[in-house]
DNA sequence: CTGTCGTACTATGTCTGTCGTAGTAAATAT
DNA sequence: ATATTTACTACGACAGACATAGTACGACAG
């Protein structure tokens, strides 16, 4: 329905990631659902953009990831959130402050 | 200080826009102002982005454009919003309270 | 034992919007 | 006379999202 548009959730793809990797390590598909039932299917991110956004925080030292191979089940790469990660996510969670006050001053309310 | 990222107001550069053009038409120079008073500085839109949300718009139908000869001054360029501009724009705000209500799922307060 | 579905990715190339840089030119202020 | 403000246009670069496609393993049904 009502679906979201790329560029407007764009800003907040890294965010909404490092969120989700905030108390513990985890991997695109199951970050990718938690996006989805945490939105209320309101929010499904593609798994090129999830997975691209992977590599891009962790050549900038957001995340760092490592391999389960154990666990009999298939592969999987985990990533877990760094320091320079957490500053980055508290930096946009104020900037989302920032951007929601200047935005609604040009949304007409009805 | 704090800028706002290009990233996350990128969405809402052609709605800021046509909210400026709701009562009126206006022309680049302008607009840009209004942005940047009504933000309060917060948010000053980059002149190439400005020009070239325009010309977007208006291969889109969401604005047309006319030339102000007379008035003595500099030649400008105005835009009037079209009807399925003011369409867009109402779209645009309610995807915008959709956005609100996921992205702030993702963030925490503090 | 075969095929389909769900999981878990990787690779490649395209597109769009923003931005940096630069330049033009008229009007206005100093 | 010169600098600043106004009002754009042109060009090229870049980053993030996306479409499309392909790989591969495990589970489970028929």
């Amino acid at each position: 329905m009502g679906n979201i548009s790329s560029d407007v959730i764009r800003g907040y793809n890294d965010t909404i990631i490092l969120y989700l990797l905030l108390d513990k390590p985890s991997y695109g598909y199951e970050i990718s659902k938690q996006i989805k039932n945490l939105s209320e299917e309101k929010y499904i991110i593609k798994e090129t953009t999830l997975y691209s956004a992977f590599t891009r925080m962790e050549k900038n030292g957001y995340v760092e990831s490592f391999s389960s191979e154990e666990n009999g089940g298939k592969r999987r790469t985990y990533y877990r959130i760094t320091e320079d990660g957490r500053n980055y996510y508290r930096e946009k969670c104020a900037e989302w402050h920032l951007i929601k006050e200047v935005v609604e001053k040009f949304v007409r309310e009805e």
